[in-house]
DNA sequence: CTCTACATGTAATAAGTTACATGATTGC
DNA sequence: GCAATCATGTAACTTATTACATGTAGAG
């Protein structure tokens, strides 16, 4: 959710990669949080900073794949990226559909509350597991700062779901399950 | 961070408004969390939910301002926005320039890093104020499990950073302080 | 009388998403 | 031989942002 031309500089300051494995990092590593770009936002990103002399193409050592396209960063890039990075960053913005349901969980019938609310506990789980894999793998001081700060607001939001679940259920509309 | 056509039939699930106290909802308001819109987005909206008879114009009681347009959520905006709210909720997408950042906080001096760690501890702060003075008004049950979940967010994010700002700094860069 | 807050709108631009289209390689 | 994964790309569509343009009302 920050620009995808930097979020790919940004994959590429850590190494040489390909578009696919560039999604794939979006994907599962620790950058996952910030971004679900698709192919379809990742290759004309490529191709824009190729253009502009800020990432270039790897001789390709023919591993078995003739069509991959491996890309590096160019002293330039990483210049541009350097400077990037050194503005003073914008106010965080979450995109949560599940308080925006929730605050207006009048609408809806306890079971549902709850089923969205146990959904979301086992997402939490789920991205806490990530973290914590990506905790122990080979991270920089950095990376472990920044996973240590998910870590904790994840954790945080579990245990007041789990805490404070029932409070919301008395809450719930009247109304039966609307159809669809 | 989620339709804007929908986050107006938000506000105006809870009470007829304007373009104008819309916008001044996402500066302020709980639903602040969600969303910035400007008025760029949000009378092209307006205007688009009128044309789909979701919304319709109140009769303008004069207050003075003549020019301006109070809206009201129709029946089938009503059944519209009940609908958009019964489908499973995406997974929460943060957009957190501050994060990426630190997560690149190599190519930054320990200065800066200290600096933008601050920074962000009063803007926690200033939110955790926001949300503590929406909690103390006039709200829902619903509304206060919301905020509540805030709170807890946003202060495990303050004492996390509190606590473990020093390690980072040791991850700083060498490099001097880039030019702009 | 001037500044701030109120109040609405459009046009140009930028950006991302979705769906489509293609093809190679590996494991079973 | 077939499915899954690897691998890249384009076009149409939707959406939001930015900048501009305009005007009123109230406070000092």
């Amino acid at each position: 959710m920050i620009d995808v031309r930097i979020l790919c500089l940004g994959v590429l300051v850590r190494g040489d990669a390909s578009g696919y494995e560039i999604r794939k990092s979006f994907e599962a590593g620790p950058l996952s949080l910030f971004s679900d770009a698709g192919f379809g936002s990742i290759y004309p990103a490529l191709h824009r900073l190729q253009e502009e002399g800020l990432i270039a193409l790897v001789d390709k050592g023919i591993d078995g794949r003739p069509d991959k396209k491996v890309y590096r960063i160019t002293d330039e890039g990483r210049r541009y990226f350097t400077q990037s990075i050194h503005r003073p960053p914008a106010p965080d913005k979450v995109r949560s559909e599940f308080m925006f349901m929730l605050f207006f969980s009048d609408l809806l019938s306890a079971r549902q509350i709850d089923r969205i609310i146990a959904d979301r506990i086992d997402d939490l789980r789920e991205t806490v597991n990530l973290l914590e894999r990506c905790d122990a793998g080979h991270s920089t001081p950095a990376e472990k700062f920044v996973n240590g700060l998910g870590l904790v607001i994840h954790r945080a939001a579990i245990s007041y779901l789990e805490q404070h679940r029932s409070e919301i259920l008395g809450a719930a509309g009247t109304e039966p399950t609307v159809a669809n």
